[in-house]
DNA sequence: CAGTTATTCAATCATCTGATTGATGGAAAG
DNA sequence: CTTTCCATCAATCAGATGATTGAATAACTG
């Protein structure tokens, strides 16, 4: 793996591990076996490391958004891809949490942040006005309104402090919502 | 008002504007006007602080769990009075998200979270009940799962990134759900 | 008032932390 | 082979940060 690449997915374990509070560019230099200063090669400032795990993230996320399957089945496959995304790559969720935190305070990350959430939600919608057609839904709210609001229940689930280990508490949620709505 | 809870507020006020990531003991002390001794004094650790701030917020937001009016009313008046403090206490939604977020690092804190968490579901899904016996509820789905949904909603209609400073969105995603399950 | 306790402060520590510097070894170019 | 460039490292810096110490002051007690 390129040196870069290293350092950004050892930054983005870290963040994951002991949010922004805890993340120390020595540790990132020592997780990847390497000395600060060619951390500093690669990204100049602290900042600049950030933005690469923003990126990653990002892209992670974006990875899923992209459900297949028959028109009418999408909606359910895309809930079943977070449900395993919450399973095999829970600290994707966490950074999440911590980037959308940060987003309050950094107006570069909260523009990232809002653009992907953006993206979801259109693509939520588009799912949803198709699911209506083909009678899929019971309600007849709006599916903008509709795809915000999950969205939003979705960030709540994920964000939730761990429930005495249960890692079937998310999964739980989901169901309900998709019960909730269709 | 006493020094320590003058300190509290401060550090309160502090890690709603940075996080913790951004939380310094001396700008608290300095926000009060006092010497960082002064602080230690009656926080012996940051870690002290901290706690004291967990209950504070906790606080607050526990007052808010208590609707009055008549039993049909009180779901109604519960969303309502959080709209209300989403406009007027906005600081007091950042810090439960910078909690939450911590909750997954410490137990004591995670400890916390999830026993306000769980009053206040306790408290949606006996209100829910209540509604439904009214037939003022749509859904047939579990009280408590709806209830523990709700929350999850509400929590991440919060934590959202601010929308372009349209301070309405909460609102909105608040009235949606509201209609969603009534 | 004398003695004791509760607060507060200035000064200082030890450590942490992001960042820089100058040097070293190796690969690529001529 | 020599020169140049890339990647890396050891050493170090300056400033930040949580915490401590000992003294000064105020408030209370008998």
């Amino acid at each position: 793996m390129e040196r870069q690449e290293e350092l950004v997915r050892a930054a983005y374990d870290l963040l994951a591990d002991r949010g922004f509070e805890g993340l120390r560019t020595r540790d990132v230099a020592a997780k990847v076996g390497v000395n600060i200063a060619t951390l500093h090669y690669y990204f100049p400032t602290k900042e600049k490391l950030i933005r690469g795990v923003v990126g990653y993230a990002m892209g992670q996320f974006r990875s899923t958004l992209t459900p297949a399957g028959a028109p009418g089945e999408q909606l359910r496959a895309h809930f079943a891809g977070l449900r395993r995304l919450a399973r095999e790559e829970p600290a994707l969720f966490t950074v999440m949490g911590e980037l959308a935190m940060r987003a309050h305070r950094d107006r570069a990350i909260g523009a990232i942040v809002r653009e992907v959430d953006k993206t979801w939600q259109a693509m939520l919608a588009a799912l949803l006005r198709h699911a209506a057609k083909e009678g899929a839904i019971a309600t007849e709210a709006n599916p903008d309104e509709l795809a915000a609001l999950i969205v939003a229940t979705l960030k709540g689930a994920f964000i939730l402090p761990p429930d005495g280990r249960d890692p079937r508490a998310v999964d739980r949620q989901l169901r309900t919502l998709e019960r909730l709505i269709a």
